[in-house]
DNA sequence: GTCTATAGGCTGATAGAC
DNA sequence: GTCTATCAGCCTATAGAC
């Protein structure tokens, strides 16, 4: 099948709908009569469109990932420090535009082993990640972060923050003491500055006089 | 019941086993059957002991927010910097010695909004999270700590990072270009000492020179 | 306490009309 | 392309013997 073929409605309606109910309930009590009601199509016609519940299921992901990674690839800045404010501001900006998505993804890595998202975890290792350590080894390069941190390492401190706070977002309701229907997605935004700004402050270098700790080079062999 | 009467190993034998699938596969997918078979008791005795599926779900639950808050409230140190790096040194060694621990609190909060660990959450959040807050704004008011961090988000980002580093792990072995049967105990704490670090470089003061950024008192009203 | 047997419901998937 | 109708299989939960 070509690439760039115009796709018929019914196909994004129902992946829409599996995106939506596979990220709320999971991909096992997500129940195919349930996503035709959801997409208002007949559930029968799924098997028009997708060979089995398995399949649709991995087309859904493909699309997230697809859409996470060229958001997060098209932030940019005059500088290591600025492009990163960037990158989380991006990384953000996907979990605001929408907002099952990380659960979605984060329900595969942890009901699946990422399993049927091999590949596209493979994707974003290869672009997104890749292009974040690039950032912060720029930086290290430049003089302007420390150097005593493992930039992959650093990396995952910081996109663990907002990823994290979208995850668990029901439990961070009740951390932050905020009530039901509050304003999540303000409090995401400004979640997401301040998480630009802790891992900046983290990776600045630290003040001339006493603050160098005792972290002798922490990089670690890995492999 | 009285709460310290001698259990019968067979309920414990179910627990365990329940809690092993659970985490392994999810709610849905975990059958009554297989919790049997893996307990080595016949999927009928298992209503003799619960209620229902549900009800063994949050017996599961409860057991480990339990075991989880009892270790991380024991970490203490002698100065607020060295009782948050104790307090990341506990969060990784829960994880460490039960596995399969997080992912089944994480798949909790993805599958449910919580809705079967409500309480357990509001445990979490008036003691470890409460904790953790306290001892941030204590080393703020110590005047070892940047004051112009929320010391909620900054809780947040702390535990951020070695809760979704255990959430995610199938995507950071790859991430980090790891093999599949690679030591990850010895990774997850050689992360975990770097997410100490890193959280402690970015609540330190800043160097007295250029690097005071625009964070003009970037608390957020979050009510 | 532990088992066998089974009821009763829901699910994924197919056949086939239009 | 979209629908109705339907089946076979698996699941939770119960009844009741021992």
């Amino acid at each position: 099948m070509p690439a760039a073929e115009l796709e018929p409605p019914s196909r994004d309606l129902i992946l829409d709908a599996a995106e939506r109910l596979f990220a709320a309930q999971g991909f096992a009590r997500t129940t195919i009569k349930a996503i035709g009601r959801e997409a208002g199509v007949n559930s029968a016609l799924l098997y028009y469109y997708f060979a089995d519940k398995h399949q649709l299921y991995r087309e859904v992901l493909h699309r997230f990932v697809s859409r996470l990674v060229t958001r997060t690839m098209g932030a940019a800045g005059d500088d290591p420090e600025s492009a990163l404010r960037a990158f989380v501001a991006a990384q953000a900006e996907t979990v605001a535009r929408s907002p099952h998505a990380p659960r979605l993804f984060a329900r595969e890595l942890i009901d699946f082993d990422a399993a049927n998202a091999v590949e596209q975890v493979h994707l974003v290792a290869v672009t997104s990640f890749r292009r974040l350590c690039g950032l912060i080894e720029e930086g290290q390069r430049a003089g302007l972060f420390r150097q005593d941190v493992d930039p992959r390492f650093a990396a995952i401190s910081t996109i663990s923050q907002v990823a994290y706070f979208s995850i668990a977002r029901p439990a961070v309701r009740v951390l932050l003491q905020q009530p039901a229907g509050g304003p999540s997605v303000e409090v995401l935004r400004a979640f997401a500055r301040h998480a630009a700004d802790f891992a900046v402050a983290a990776l600045a270098k630290p003040a001339t006089r006493s603050s160098r700790r005792r972290q002798t080079r922490s990089r670690v062999k890995l492999s």
